[in-house]
DNA sequence: TTTGCTGCAAAGTGTTTGCACGGGA
DNA sequence: TCCCGTGCAAACACTTTGCAGCAAA
């Protein structure tokens, strides 16, 4: 369970410090506080939650340099952006895994469930086909209730 | 073809009034012009766009109108808000349809492809059985290049 | 006549940018 | 040493809100 994906939030150091290299870029105390934040953020952190944890070893952390490092992250596809139509105005981030993961995002508490569904590629496939386009990337978000939210107040676990 | 939607943009107007009567508001100048708004916008008009539409008719109209009305319609669910990534920061609006209904985006040309997928019911149902959650909505996006964006440049036809 | 809706201007939110300085390679 | 990346503040795009007056029912 601990290795289906490429690569863990560990090795995003590691993995951004090679593309540094490559590139000719810096790895700098900024980045690598960005960077590790990812471990301890939620799996759906917002450029703020990142910019919160990070700023606990830096308190001179900016927010813009976050900013800036998120979009050259996503660039370089170690995390991908999301947007959730009800996580306000603000995109969410997540570290880019290589098999294809959708969400199910909780109305009523706000919690976020990842799934993977083989049939989507499919779905792509045919719509390929269908509409005559190539399709190179994908979202698919479903919205409602948990288990927890959608039982009946009386019935649900007090707190 | 026509009436494969249970409101064509045409009733949104009727359709608010009613609601409008049963609510005590109040059908004015300004809202029957965003609502007619719609028939001349495009197919996911921003609210940009449907103020410059419908100030043609009343210069004096004011863009917080719209996004109010707006957010009324997507409330009583006459319109729904989407967002597409692509799509800058801003908000894109479409009459609501019973069907679900999705969308592929061209990344090249901005092109909006919708279709119905009747897969994705399935997989929703088969979802709320494996994630033990109760779906009530969901969108699916598909990005990519449509059919002329996506020939190599010279084959392209000129324009 | 009542009070819901509007225009206006100002505030808000999330994100981006210009610039001079400082620190990594 | 060189110049990339940073902090800072200001700009930005989009959306929301407070308020006094107007107009629909």
């Amino acid at each position: 369970m601990d290795s289906m994906w490429a690569h863990e939030h560990g090795d995003l150091v590691a993995e951004a410090a090679r593309l540094l290299r490559e590139r000719g870029g810096r790895m700098t105390a900024q980045r690598r506080a960005i960077l590790e934040a990812f471990r301890s953020a939620s799996e759906h952190p917002s450029a703020e939650e990142l910019f919160a944890i990070a700023s606990r070893g830096d308190p001179r952390l900016n927010l813009s340099t976050v900013y800036r490092t998120l979009r050259w992250l996503a660039k370089e596809n170690l995390v991908r952006e999301i947007t959730f139509s009800e996580a306000g105005r603000s995109s969410r981030f997540d570290t880019a895994r290589p098999a294809a993961h959708h969400h199910f995002v909780c109305t009523g508490c706000g919690a976020i469930l990842e799934f993977d569904a083989a049939e989507v590629a499919a779905l792509r496939r045919r719509m390929e086909r269908r509409l005559r386009v190539q399709v190179d990337r994908s979202t698919l978000v479903l919205y409602g209730r948990c288990a927890a939210c959608s039982q009946p107040a009386g019935k649900r676990s007090p707190g």
